[in-house]
This record gives structure tokens, sequence and C-alpha cells, in this order.
DNA sequence: CGAGAATAGATTCCTGGGAATCCATCCGTT
DNA sequence: AACGGATGGATTCCCAGGAATCTATTCTCG
């Protein structure tokens, strides 16, 4: 019987080295951190985006995400304007320096990655792009993995 | 041309809320955290351990690793004996109890991944394993990821 | 309508990791 | 042997995230 664990193992060290060597290119060439530009990302994508909309997308805890913005506001990259229904919330808006600062990253994690991922061939990647885009899915679906 | 930032994305997201959820379990049924139990694999694996060892295993900094160890020395699950032929360096082993923690945590983290993937077949599994497994080692070959 | 529960998120305290610094030891050269 | 550089790792300071608490607001149901 084969075991799970091995590939856990191989799934955490990849991403971390994914993410240390694409975070280390795009802090270099942009000034940002993944983490933000992760932000910065899922602000632009999702209109009317809420705190608690990041925390869902993320699985990390509110606190983190509230903190976050405070960073991102005070870099001038993105905004709280009040929701216009519902007074606990503030809806997050980029600024047009967060805007350009996202379009101006993308390239670079995705140079970055291509050039990391050089010694997969590509069907392989896209094989395992599925299946982790399922496995997300069904992580999600059953609220597994949220902090808290 | 497809773009491999989206699955960089579910890696990442994917990679969280297994760690999140099994670091949760693991703790519930043992008190030992994922990260601990991944310090005693190591450990356990690699004879004549050092610090500098684990360093290159998990892609962290080796002020991290040397307080982590830390604190395992003070949970009584590994002690840090003089190094036969470089006083510079300690060999990492672990006590008894580490031993035990670790063999009981193993079926843990088992099954609360086989529970968690279960909406995978076995088959994409093994693909992803050793897809992973190959860039895990293109990685490390490359020195890619590497903090500092 | 009013009281209590639920929700959004900000704040506080604590812990863990990164970066830089520092010290001891080891090695290569002379 | 002795000096300079490299290596192993511990320490310090700073920052980011988790957990819990707290406030403001909204919802629910009598």
């Amino acid at each position: 019987m084969s075991h799970i664990t091995p590939a856990f193992v191989d799934l955490v060290r990849v991403e971390t080295r994914l993410y240390n060597a694409v975070s280390a290119r795009l802090r270099d060439e942009q000034g940002v951190s993944i983490g933000q530009f992760e932000f910065l990302e899922i602000i632009d994508r999702l209109p009317g985006c809420r705190v608690l909309d990041i925390v869902g997308e993320l699985a990390i805890t509110v606190g983190a995400v509230s903190k976050a913005v405070d960073r991102l506001v005070a870099a001038g990259w993105c905004r709280r304007v009040a929701h216009p229904q519902d007074r606990r919330s503030s809806v997050l808006r980029l600024t047009d320096e967060g805007a350009r600062r996202l379009a101006a990253s993308r390239p670079v994690v995705e140079s970055a990655l291509v050039s990391l991922t050089a010694g997969v061939s590509p069907e392989e990647l896209s094989r395992v792009a599925s299946t982790l885009a399922t496995l997300r899915a069904a992580l999600e679906a059953g609220s597994h993995g949220s902090p808290g």
C-alpha cells in the first residue's frame, strides 16, 4: 500500500521554494512581495471585494488580512471605501498606483515561474494544474484548512 | 498561450489548506504541530543530522531552525549531542519520547491526508506526486528558493 | 418594535520566521 | 605554527500571522 505523506512533503517543499524564489525576484524587480501581489490580484479580480472575501480565498485569519490591508493602504496601493449597504464593511479598491504595480508584477511572476519549472514538461505541468484545481475546489467546498 | 500563475496560486492554496487541516488534527490528537513533525521526521531519517541539514531540507533560515530545535529540546523530544569531529556542530538525536511522538504522529498525518484528498483519484494523486518529486529535485539541484 | 444572536472587522497579545550580526571552530595557504 | 577566510550555528531585532477579545452594525424572531 502506497503512502501519501511523502507526496505531501514534496508539495510543501515545492511550494516553499517556489514561493521564496518568486517572492525574491518580485521584490527585487517591483518592490512587491508575493503576498502583496496576491492581495492585489484578489482585490482586482473581485469587484466590491471586502476583507472577508480575502479571508475566504487565502485561508488565513481575519486579523491577518485586516492588518495586511492596513499595510497596503499605508503603501498607497489600496483604499477602503464605505460599503453602500453595510456600514460594518468597507469595500477595497486599488489605487492607480496599486493597479500599476499589479500590472507590472504579473509578467514578473509568470516569467519567474516559467523558468523555475523549466525542468518539467508542459503536459505534466498542465495535468498537475488540473488536479490541483480539483483538489483546491474540494477542500474549499468542504471548508477544510481554514484557520481558527 | 497558457499561463502558469493560476496553477501556482492553486498550489499555494492547496498547500495552505492541507497544512492547516493536518496540523489541526495532529495537534489535537498528539500535541504535535506539523512543523515539529517535519523536524522529528528529518532528524529520525538522517543519522548524524545537524542543524544545517534541516536548513537544506526545509529551505528556511539557520536562525529559524536553531530556534525550532531549541523548542524541541525544551519539549524533551530531541537532544544536541557533541559532534565527534567538528566542535562547531551538534548532532541532533531524538529522545525516546520524541521517537514515540513521531511514531504516534505518522498514522495521524497519513490518515488526515487520505481523507482530505478523497476527492481525487489515486491515479491522479500518484501522477501529481511524481511530478512534484521531479520538480522538487530540480529546484533543489538548482538551489532555488532558499531564503537569505 | 425591541432583545438577543450573528456578522464585519479592528485591536491586542503571543509565537514563529527572516535578516543581520556575532562567536567559535576549522581549513588552506604560507 | 600562524594568519585569513570559510563554516556551523546561536543571538538579536523586526515583522507577519494566529487566537482571542472588543466594538459597531445588522439580522431574526418573538
